[in-house]
RNA sequence: GGAGGAAUGGCAGAGCGGUUUAAUGCACCGGUCUUGAAAACCGACGUACUGAAAGGUACCGGGGGUUCGAAUCCCUCUUCCUCCGCCA
């Protein structure tokens, strides 16, 4: 949620950067919010010193009773009546405008930075650090990861409709040992990263889904119990984030850096064919996740410090990788700079996005209420997040890359964790 | 699932419906003393909104109510603890 000071000190700034989302109407509705702000500060104003009245006359009906002057006292408790219900009035305006307000400043998406290049789709993000290298090129006859999955026994996409339904792969034999042993690799480069690791609740409530901004947002992308109103987290980004709403830091606690492992689920109420194929778009993944709290004076020092990990984990992979800078069209609702990583499907011949690191600035901070003690009252910290890594991807690129006549041949740093040095058909 | 109890500042822990401006202790911070530290002493010590400032307002788990006035009384929800039952 954008802050409301922001919005009044820097309305150039803010408009400029929610042209660059494509926002229709903006300046009517900076326009509009700053005059309820205004309508909230006046009410606010004037309830208060209601109040004050009454906290003033109450007391001395204290010290009339006290004193035994009975009479005075019962006459100066009608007088606070009515200014009672005068601030009963004020203080339901008050709320019904907070309420108003509250809503559309949570539609308002965040103002991307500075650097964020203007645009409208994908293909207008900016190719901020293409792949160097020599894309890799396949023996004749090779096949897809899809394909690969069933001749090696990776993961089972018809075991996943028996027992939920389309879009739910159940991961067998070597594939599942792939997974997890992909799983304890990230997390163990996390740690030693500086990472602290962490073990969440996978569902959570709707305080949480509203901090960090897949609410309201995203409402509809979110699996919901109705039952217990908890969500199916979409990342470990929502419960990781929150472990740090409602505190307050101090400085010398930066930078907090988290990481941990969860089971990813969505909705994904979208398109289907050729392009969702096998792991491109699945409703449960798993992925891991970092997470961190920064000072406002560093956070894009450390969001290049993210990008660089993340890179370096694909570099180990031997996975070629292409890194963009989101244009604001294709911006998520939060972030105010996001960089995507994206692998090279051999295969398939295309592109896959396997990281998205991002900064949201105070966007996400503001509504948890995450803030560290400054030299003058507090501060709002800057969040951060991005995948290291999401594992469909990097599986269905693993898979289609280094495939051979004699299997599929693991990264070396992978052997430890799985103990062979390559998958073998079944 | 049943029966009880509890929720107060960073922590511990007081708080007959009206100087509560939430006691006290610990921790933290500043100072005095000291070569330095410890001890001792002195001081400061929550968050948010509002205001140029002085100040004002709200907040004692959440929400609602009673009252001129609520941390204190009532209702309700949530969470935690104890005991019993069931279960991995």
């Amino acid at each position: 949620m954008l802050l409301l000071h922001t919005l009044r000190t820097e309305k150039d700034r803010v408009l400029a950067g929610l042209a660059k989302r494509q926002v229709a109407n903006a300046e009517a509705t900076v326009d509009q919010i700053i005059a309820l702000d205004d309508q909230r500060k006046a009410l606010q104003t004037s309830t208060d010193s209601l109040l004050a009245e009454r906290n003033n006359l109450s007391d001395k009906i204290g010290a009339l009773m006290k004193a035994g002057k009975r009479e005075e006292g019962n006459a100066m408790r009608d007088k606070v009546n009515a200014i009672k219900d005068e601030a009963a009035i004020g203080e339901e305006e008050l709320k019904a405008v907070k309420a108003q307000l509250e809503e559309a400043l949570l539609g308002l998406p965040n103002v991307p930075h500075q650097l964020v290049p203007a645009g409208v789709t994908e293909d207008d993000n900016e190719l901020f650090k293409p792949f160097a290298g020599q894309l890799p090129t396949l023996p004749a006859g090779a096949k897809p990861h899809w394909e690969l999955a069933e001749e090696y026994g990776i993961f089972d996409l018809e075991l996943g409709v028996k027992t939920t339904g389309a879009g739910f792969p159940v991961f067998t034999g070597q594939g599942a040992r792939l997974a997890r042993g992909l799983v304890n690799y990230f997390l163990d480069r996390n740690t030693e990263a500086g990472y602290t690791e962490y073990q969440p609740p996978l569902l959570v409530n709707e305080a949480s889904a509203r901090a960090t901004g897949q609410l309201p947002d995203k409402e509809g992308q979110m699996y919901h119990c109705t039952e217990d109103d908890f969500y199916l987290i979409p990342t470990a980004e929502v419960p990781l984030t929150n472990l740090y709403r409602d505190v307050i830091l101090d400085e010398s606690d930066f930078p907090i850096k988290l990481t941990g492992y969860t089971p990813c689920f969505r909705r994904e109420a979208g398109s289907y064919g050729a392009h969702v194929r096998g792991l491109n778009r699945v409703h449960q993944f798993d992925k891991v996740e970092i997470v961190q709290f920064a000072h406002p004076d560093n956070s894009y020092a450390i969001l290049d410090e993210m990008v660089a990990h993340v890179g370096d984990l694909l570099n180990e992979l031997g996975l070629p990788f292409r890194i963009l800078r989101l244009c604001g069209g294709d911006l998520g609702f939060t972030s105010a700079m996001t960089f995507d990583f994206e692998v090279w499907s051999a295969a398939q011949e295309r592109w896959l996005e396997v990281s998205s690191v991002s900064c949201f600035e105070t966007y996400q901070s503001n509504r948890l209420k995450l803030r560290y003690r400054a030299e003058k009252g507090t501060e709002l910290a800057h969040t951060l997040n991005g995948s290291a890594l999401a594992l469909p991807r990097i599986i269905a690129a693993l898979l289609e890359n280094n495939q051979t006549e004699d299997g599929v041949i693991l990264p070396k740093v992978l052997h430890h964790y799985l103990g062979m040095s390559k998958l073998v058909r079944k």
